[in-house]
DNA sequence: TTGTAGGCGTTATCAA
DNA sequence: TTGATAACGCCTACAA
């Protein structure tokens, strides 16, 4: 076992100084050519690397930045993250990942764990936890401290920072738009409860396009989920005495439970009932039907998240301080699961 | 704007010496009560956290865990992620994670980087590029310089680590006998290339139980596919002329495109052909018809990827140093995408 | 009971 | 052209 090579072991092995060394390294020209190249011979035969952490200590600054979310297990936040990877290795960043598991105290201690000098700034997006709670103490602290925020997809108007955000209100509008254009009379809406920011605002885009289109609102068409467990039985009880011909799902999962109690239930999908799913899955695209669906975009709101996080680090602070809100914008993915009737 | 509060700050603000304040915060019966309370009050309340950085450079350990991953949008390698972010957090870990895009380079240079004192061990999967390449000096060096490596799924012999895998072999061979239990007597394969470990092995456990039922062999019923890309087009002119009743694909992809293609040519699954698939995705449930599938349990392996590795770190180096390969038991789960032709 | 000094690995400043 | 020194933030052996 070799242990990692250090400037003071170089320095060591030539019988020079520290100092010397480090700038030879840095191809500084203070130092005569010869001890430059042969410092640089040893260095490059035994690879020597920096280490990493003595030169954050030094620079104040890690190159890495911090990503929480609520759940990895959940195609949306993995393109989110390949997206932040894939610009911050571009820019010589590493990314690390926590979750939060959706529970307030996780995130919180994940935060202050990271913000310990792990990690130069967050890209987050809130557990369902703390939205419901409203308690942002963790986020406001750690921008007091100087540390770059940017927020994501569940976002929260309270706090001031750089947010990426898909338009969710007209992407909602555009799905049930779809709906009405091909003929449907009686859309139905499966939603989450309302604290979940994208729930509150995919709703609003529903009740949107219905009024445009004079369409009268019936609460009795909307549905609104808890928990996702739950989230199959709630659908078919609600959809048993309901006579629908159209389904907007903000997510996959509900689409898919809806389809499946149609199918079961003499119905066809799309010749019956159409359905449009809110989503970015793999799922979408190879269920049987495909499903219609409002794209999300994952991989491009992490790119943005990152280029914009990077952007804010690299800047000195004290110029202007500006809060950006980059909206990602949304788009129809027409497939199988939804049909014209006329 | 607030910057992090040092142990210096503190000491000027309180008019005593550093180390009076880190030990009066380490509970050091050295230092006097009254001096104790004071320090740890006005601490408290500025809520002062040491800084990680600092720590990692002085203690030589950052108490984090690196993951390289080929890829992060496939669900096996989120649910290893989530086991590992699992127990490291119970631990006291961050796990920072890589991906090497399936790139030979791009898992070196991450690699190097954070062996570069990011990171006090690694949990990986190799890219199939360096599997194909056989080159791994990466590896060995890092090992050589004295950090822990555990290896899963994507392992290889030539490597003295620690490993996690699964009994890919007994998993395929227990597919297979259920294919045959239930009468299937033309058995295709779909695997991935041989350089890949995970097709190498099931495709043995094809053969084994095949062979353990008197079957004969046929290479004409075995496919093996190179890119995922062309998975769909190669499966579909694989089965075009072959006359069979069972399929066992190493994959979810591979055997969503067999199911496809059979139902579009006026066969039905599984009451002509039962497929079985080798994966964990949330596809499988929710597919019409749900797959029987060979779970592979992600999350238990990333669990106990993590626990390997802790514990290597923690132990003294001295220690009589041995590699164990843990072997995670698959489980065949029985779905509606297979039927007894009995 | 408190403080001083040295070191973790690096770089920057200044002195030789 | 090279080297000594201090600093980043923390901890600890030892001195006062």
């Amino acid at each position: 076992m070799r242990p990692k090579l250090t400037l003071k072991q170089i320095a060591k092995e030539l019988d020079v100084s520290i100092s010397t060394v480090s700038k030879a390294l840095r191809d500084s020209p203070e130092i005569g050519e010869d001890t430059r190249e042969k410092i640089k011979a040893f260095a490059k035969f035994y690879n020597y690397k920096p280490n990493n952490i003595a030169l954050s200590l030094k620079n104040r600054k890690t190159k890495t930045i911090g990503i929480i979310i609520p759940e990895i297990v959940h195609h949306f936040f993995t393109t989110v993250i390949s997206g932040v990877e894939k610009v911050a290795n571009e820019m010589g960043y590493n990314v690390i990942i926590c979750l939060s598991d959706n529970s307030f105290d996780k995130e919180v201690i994940n935060m202050e764990m990271l913000a310990n000098g792990s990690t130069d700034g967050f890209i987050m997006s809130l557990a369902k936890e703390t939205m419901q709670k409203g308690d942002y103490h963790h986020l406001i602290e750690v921008i007091s401290q100087g540390m770059p925020l940017v927020l994501f997809d569940r976002v929260v108007d309270q706090i001031l920072c750089d947010k990426v955000i898909i338009d969710d209100v007209l992407g909602a509008q555009k799905a049930v738009q779809h709906l009405i254009d091909i003929g449907c009379k009686r859309i139905a809406l499966l939603s989450t409860v309302d604290y979940v920011s994208v729930g509150k605002l995919r709703t609003q885009g529903y009740k949107l396009a219905l009024e445009e289109n004079d369409f009268e609102l019936d609460e009795d068409l909307i549905l609104k989920i808890e928990e996702m467990e739950e989230s199959e039985e709630k659908i078919e009880h609600f959809l048993k005495d309901k006579d629908v011909d159209g389904i907007f799902a903000v997510n996959e999962h509900f689409a898919i439970s809806a389809i499946k109690y149609i199918q079961e239930h003499g119905k066809r999908v799309p010749e019956d009932v159409s359905v449009i799913g809110f989503t970015d899955g793999e799922l979408s695209k190879r269920f049987i039907p495909s499903l219609t669906t409002v794209s999300q975009h994952g991989t491009r709101m992490g790119e943005e998240a990152a280029r914009i996080l990077i952007e804010k680090l690299e800047k000195t602070p004290g110029e202007d301080e500006q809060y950006r809100t980059v909206i990602v914008e949304t788009g129809l993915v027409k497939r199988n699961s939804t049909k014209s009737l006329k």
